[in-house]
Parts: C-alpha cells; sequence; structure tokens
DNA sequence: ATTAATTCCGTGTACGTTCACGGTATTTGG
DNA sequence: CCAAATACCGTGAACGTACACGGAATTAAT
C-alpha cells in the first residue's frame, strides 16, 4: 500500500488544456473572466487528474490573513480553563503560519456583564470567525444574532446552545456523562447504598453542564429496577468560606449512612478535603475533571473517580475547526462530542494533564 | 492574550547582520564557508529576533523527498490492526504535501518467516525512517542491527522492545492496564469472587502484550491484602475450531461459582460469544480493544468492560514522530504510552471506532 | 610582483501559488 | 465601417526558502 505525494501541479492543468495558469487558476477560484467552454474544460482535466492544491504554494503566495477570536472564562477565576486554553494556544501555534492569528479574550464566567463587555470588544476587531464558551444564554443569543447579521461563523465550546446555527460545537454530552457516573456508582455500591450529590456552584450562575449532569445521573438510576439507592441533592455556594464544610458536616449528621459522593463538577477537590480532614475516606467519592488538585486527591484514595472530557482537544478542535471552515475551505463536523473517560488511580498518569 | 504569526524572515536577519540571505541560510545549514565571526553574530541575531523558519516556504523550495515505511500486522489476519493502519493513513495524508510517502508493508504476524521477508523487502526500498511492530524479538534485534548500520531511524508501535535505541515507543503499558483491568474487578466482585483468565492466542506466537497483562493482574490482586479471589488461568488455541467453546465448557464445569472473566487481548468476543449463547452475561467480563465484535458484545451487556488504547493515535503519531525527526528536525519524545481507556456501554459512543 | 589557491560571500533561479496588470480578439454602437 | 466597449486570456512579480554558481578579497606559492 503506498501514500505518496500528489504531482500534479496548476502548469499541468494548464498545459493539457491549452491555456496559461493564470486561466486555470481563474476557473478554480470562480473569479470569471473565462468563457464556460474553457471553464467547463478544466474543470474536467482538473477532476480526471485529481488535482489537490499545494497547500504550502498557497499559504506562501496569498496575501489574505484571517483572525479568529476565542471568548472563554477567564482560568485565573477557574483553573479548569487553563486546560483548553493550552489546546487553543497549541492550534494557533500551528496555524499562525497560514496567515492566522488567534486572539483570547477571557471573560468573568459568574458576571454577564463581563461576557458583554468582552463580546463587543470582540466585534470591535472584526474576526473572521469567534470561538466561544456560551455559558450565558440570552447574552449569547444577543451575540449570534450579531454575528449572523456579519457572517462571522462561530464555533461552540464547552457548552452546547440548542435551536442556533453555530459551525460546531465541542464539549462533553453533559447527561450521559451523568449516566456514566451512575452506572459506576450502581455497580460498586451495596444495593441499599446511599449517595450524596454535592453541586457546588455560584449561587447566581448554575451551569447547564451541573443540571444535566446531575439529571442523567438520576436518570439512570431511576431505570434500574434492582438498585433502590437513596440520594441527598446539596447546593453549596462557592463563595461562602464556610463552605463547603459546613454543609457536608450537616449532611453526614442527617444521613450517616452516606457511602457514596457524586459531585457534578471539578471543584470536587472541596468535598475530598473534607473528606479527608474527616477521615471519610472509604466513601466512593465521583467528580469530574483532571485539575492538578483533583489529581492529587485521586493518588490518595480521596476521590475514586473521576470523569474526564479532554477540555485540551474541545479547545484545540474548536479553533481548527474555525480555522479548517475559513481558510481550508474544509467541511467541518457541526456535532463533536468529546469521549467520557473514566480516570481511576491505576490509570491516571496515562493522561495528560 | 495574542499569538500573531511570526514575521522574521531570513532576509530580516540578513540585512540586520550586514550579509547576504546565501550567508545566513549557510549558518542556518551549517553549510560552512562563513567566516567565524561572521557565523557568530549571525546566530546571535537569530536567536534575539527569534527566528523560527517558515516551514511552506521550506518544504516548496526543498527538493529533499523522504520515504517512510511501516511494518504492521496484516490486517486482514487481525484486525485490530486495521486501527493503527487507519491513524497511519491519516499520518500519511497529512505529510505527504512535504515530500514525504509512507508505504506500508503488512506481515503474518503468526509467522516470523513473512516477517523477515517483509523486512527485507523494506530494506531494499532504502527508506528514510521505518515504523514496525517488533512482534518477534529475535528478528527484530537483527533488523535493528542493520537499520543502525544504514542509520536509518525506527519507532515501534504497539509492542516495546527493551535493551534498543529506537527513536520513540508508541504504545499501552501493558502491564499497567493489566492493573487496571484488576482494579475494576476488585471493586466489583464480591469478597470471594472466582476469576477466570482467558488467554485465546496462536500457540506458537504468546505476544508479550498477554503475558505482560495477565502479569499485572495478577500482582494487583496480590498487593491487595482485603481481597481473596480465586484465579484459574486458561490457554486456548485460537486456530483450533472447536475453541473456545471446548475449553470453556470445561472450565465452567470444574469451576461453577466462576464471576468475572478476564481476557487480556482483543479476542474477548469470542468468550462473549460463548456465554451469550450459554446465558452466563451475568458473568463480569473484561476484555481489551475497540473492535466491532467487541462493540456488539459491550451494548449486549455481555462484555461488560472493555480496555482501550487509542491505535489510531498510535499509527497516527508513530508516522509524525519518524516525519518530525526526518523532516522537521524536531526532537521527539522517545517514550509515549497511551491512555488506558476505562469503556463500557454507557459511554462507548463516545470513542471513536 | 604576479599567479594560483583559498576563503568568504552575493546573485539568481526554482518551488507552486496568487493576483494585478495589460494585451488580443470579438462584439457593440453610431 | 471605424471606434469603443467588452470578453477573454497571458505575463510577470511576488511569497520565504534552498542551493548552485561564480565573483571578490585574502593568502600562499613561485
Amino acid at each position: 500500500m503506498t501514500t505518496k505525494s500528489s504531482k500534479i501541479r496548476i502548469k499541468d492543468i494548464a498545459e493539457k488544456a491549452g491555456v496559461s495558469i493564470g486561466t486555470v487558476d481563474r476557473v478554480l477560484h470562480n473569479r470569471g473572466d473565462v468563457r464556460s467552454e474553457t471553464r467547463e474544460k478544466i474543470l474536467q482535466i482538473v477532476k480526471e487528474m485529481g488535482y489537490t492544491p499545494n497547500l504550502f504554494a498557497k499559504s506562501l503566495a496569498s496575501k489574505k490573513t484571517y483572525r479568529l477570536a476565542v471568548l472563554i472564562p477567564d482560568s485565573n477565576d477557574n483553573p479548569y480553563w487553563k486546560h483548553p486554553k493550552s489546546g487553543i494556544i497549541k492550534a494557533a501555534d500551528e496555524i499562525k503560519s497560514f496567515n492566522t492569528s488567534v486572539n483570547i479574550f477571557p471573560f468573568n464566567a459568574t458576571d454577564e456583564a463581563s461576557f458583554r463587555n468582552c463580546f463587543i470588544q470582540v466585534l470591535r476587531t472584526e474576526p473572521n470567525g469567534i470561538v466561544f464558551n456560551p455559558v450565558f444564554r440570552e447574552a449569547s443569543f444577543e451575540f449570534i444574532e450579531l454575528m449572523e447579521a456579519k457572517n462571522i461563523p462561530f464555533v461552540y465550546i464547552d457548552t452546547f446552545l440548542e435551536k442556533s446555527n453555530c459551525l460546531a460545537y465541542f464539549g462533553q454530552n453533559a447527561k450521559q456523562s451523568g449516566r456514566v457516573a451512575a452506572k459506576i456508582l450502581s455497580q460498586i455500591l451495596p444495593e441499599n447504598g446511599e449517595v450524596l450529590i454535592v453541586k457546588l456552584a455560584n449561587r447566581k450562575v448554575i451551569s447547564h453542564h451541573l443540571k444535566n449532569r446531575e439529571e442523567g445521573f438520576i436518570e439512570f438510576f431511576n431505570e434500574q429496577n434492582k438498585c433502590n439507592c437513596k440520594f441527598t441533592s446539596l447546593i453549596i455556594d462557592l463563595l461562602d468560606s464556610n463552605e463547603p464544610n459546613q454543609s457536608l458536616y450537616t449532611a453526614f449528621k442527617t444521613h450517616p449512612n452516606i457511602n457514596g459522593i457524586f459531585v457534578p463538577n471539578s471543584r470536587v477537590f472541596k468535598v475530598a478535603n473534607y473528606l479527608k480532614e474527616n477521615n471519610k475516606t472509604d466513601i466512593l467519592c465521583l467528580g469530574y475533571d483532571l485539575l492538578h488538585e483533583n489529581i492529587d486527591f485521586i493518588e490518595e484514595n480521596v476521590i475514586d473517580y473521576i470523569i474526564g472530557q479532554r477540555p485540551e482537544d474541545q479547545g484545540y478542535h474548536g479553533v481548527m475547526a474555525l480555522f479548517n471552515h475559513i481558510a481550508l475551505k474544509k467541511v467541518v463536523n457541526k456535532s463533536n462530542y468529546s469521549p467520557i473517560d473514566i480516570i481511576i488511580k491505576e490509570n491516571i498518569n496515562y493522561y495528560n494533564y
């Protein structure tokens, strides 16, 4: 089996058609000024010879430059976003030789005004494409209108917004990941297990992920008729300095038989911290995302399972999808769900973080 | 945060150094014929300005062509190898514009002579680099000697060969993956569990993977003092048409309390087939690799866990490592372990196959 | 001092594109 | 029927790099 480099140049098809390379170039780019017969003939030969342009020569000669903009939460506020960001930077690095620049605009994910400001700023730079995390529904829909008016293609990352015509979406199926979590717990916990669901979040912004993950989690258990586990659900304010300790203390007091904990976001390390300090490490603890903080607790056997979603890949492919669409005119997949990685102490070293 | 395209050209550093681009080119390529002071000065400026060559211009102008060869088992014999192959083809596709061709040479993984023939054929094509799967130890070491004599860099895929100076290795830590399997089973099975280890292989060729995975599996259980599971290990000849049914029948007869099965390779579907036909689907069954055959059984709840290793990535990155080293003169990581993916019915749809 | 050898360096062409510019034919208008 | 407009097409200069060739400056040999 051989895969060899394609050698057919514009010059070759020009010669075969008995025209100049300028003419071929014109039909290849629909620039007009070509007689329709000549045009057809050239297109025919192009197809016959299987011409594929040399992308390097193309980008060398091209005077076009592209600007991409990325709007994501500030990684100083939420360490999770360091990971998508690093993937974005990797993509930026790869495509910068294709006359394409990438600008990252961080916003405060707990402050809608910050998101709005950020977007206005972005639109002022008149980018050719936008990757963004649509945490704020209404604001996002407003900006989608603006982008569509200006014909700027956009890609969602992490969160999906239904009923909108994005170029692509990169993220996890949140609900299904909740089902995965449920399956794991249901298989390990005893018949009469008691599970605590801990939602650590900002009071003002309960993310879709949190909601959907919990939904999938509970849905799965309800479908299993053999398993009659009990649930307790807790919403804890991230900004309260007494938390999550206070709420957890109360929860364990009132539910002393809890043997499983499900934390539907990356803040699981805060719960793990409590478990460790109170010698409750035998409780089966499951959370999300490979933050450094979580990794430490996995290695200490405090957290038992982490569900990962390859945030670097999401960032990387989000940018690349935009680039492929805009610069290379390739078709890109709209729906791109990340794997729901099941990570434990024994395989954590083989996931990059 | 901005990542903009680097704009420093050879011309720029030539002007700053007060020399011509030819001179800069000479020092950049160590072609000599440059006064040492000039050389130093240019190198200094190159570093100062952070010059990075434009790879596209480079590959456009370069008359060099590279030939890479890949030796892997025939995917007609073992369907697993379709997956690395598809990754290899993807890589070949990406680098063909860099004047690099990739040739795939399939051999029969159960026949050492086939491997040897294949290698001789490969060496005759005088490739610039080789990716291969070193299943046959002695034969591989012989060919490594030949490659080293000819200064041909080589990359291992899937299997690792210690004590040899490969450019890179892409594969899974087999032993550790066995430990992952053990952890999962140990967590789910009851205290007094009874596990059957089924090694489906060709009598002549017991792969390292099979051995190492079992080793890690047993090692893990031995380390847990709380778990006193019992084991039975079975070696079954793949080519025998009565198998694995006959051996499994006997095994279940003599060990009626078996509640877990570990199949340390991709042939787990053959065991699953037996389990399904004999209504033993309640047994916890764990195997390797996302073959179509296995996927079907995961969806039917016959196989419970599959350990994946991203074979497409292994193939892709194996070729890319060689390319980066040879064509782009980049440094590549030697040791590249694939993630040990834990796959169940609930997350299987999000792993590409 | 003249020639020859040697060291060092600049020039020019090529790689496959893009794209502006301008040049022939052909057609249109009066 | 001639000028002007139009339709169609070729030419040539870039893009950043590689590399062959040959030229100038320096040194060595006679």
